[in-house]
DNA sequence: GCTGGCGTTGACGTCCGGGGCAAGGTCTAC
DNA sequence: GTAGACCTTGCCCCGGACGTCAACGCCAGC
């Protein structure tokens, strides 16, 4: 099948495909006249590709998944590598909810503070004092290029 | 104080400031010779940015806070859409925490299958199967341009 | 033979928060 | 008078995962 029916196939678009190919991710054979060529193995294959961006995994670390499927294995998380894929992720993931959650219970704390000490400034006297502590403690601090 | 002064004793660099000038954010006084001037009051505003960003503020999502601060208040937070702010980010912490909580979950079980796979596939005989469902579900998705 | 729908490559835009560098102006100290 | 530290603007660069042209080739149907 060409280009196009692939991509319709896995829901996908074939700049998309074009940019895997780029990659050295997704190679496709040619056709006479240029065409790009893809088969139902490669519909697999771009099937575990696009399961696993579907679930925050990134491009790179679908490279082992890909090229266990490609070694002829069962699965593409048959492999070794692909496994150790599943613990960075989960650890990765792991320290992200617990920074976020962090985050989470201090915004919510400074929401509480903020919303009473407007309760208690339209009314009474104003005299509060207090804003999100500039505490360098671990904040998302924004992805990093980790 | 000059642009330099205020970048170190706020523990960022001039290039930040520059930046913040040019969204808006941090507007500068100038000085005969064309030097931006800045003064304590302008400190304080950085701190209010800097402290967000930590959290993982947007840089537009500080905005208010510091217009709430140039407007006299007494805290970047003391005004009702330095709340909404507030709110809205804790809406969003939560649900960006449900879903990788839930895909760290699936992650976890199909670790689980497949190193049981592994191990029962070098001893006895092959026959498992199975993958990370191409479960359509809310997967992070990558952060996604809303 | 002409339109329409495919395909090709290449290059540039997006979003975010800046980094890095160049060429030049300015101020202070020696 | 000159070195060095500071300032100015302007421009291109990063990464991730593509989107969006532009300009062209190929092929089928009518």
């Amino acid at each position: 099948m060409r280009i196009g029916e692939l991509a319709r196939r896995a829901g996908t678009t074939t700049r998309t495909l074009r940019y895997y190919e780029s990659r050295g991710l997704l190679p496709a054979r040619r056709t006479g006249n240029g065409y790009r060529e893809y088969d139902e193995e490669d519909l697999r294959l771009l099937r575990q590709i696009r399961t696993l961006q579907d679930f925050g995994f990134g491009l790179e670390e679908t490279r082992p998944f890909v090229e266990c499927l490609q070694a002829g294995h069962p699965a593409g998380d048959s492999c070794p590598a692909s496994l150790e894929v599943y613990r960075a992720k989960l650890a990765e993931l792991d320290a992200v909810v617990a920074r976020l959650q962090a985050v989470r219970d201090e915004v919510a704390a400074q929401l509480a503070r903020a919303e009473l000490e407007a309760a208690a400034g339209l009314p009474g006297g104003p005299e509060p004092r207090c804003e999100l502590a500039p505490h360098p403690g671990p904040g998302p601090g924004r992805p990093d290029p980790t």
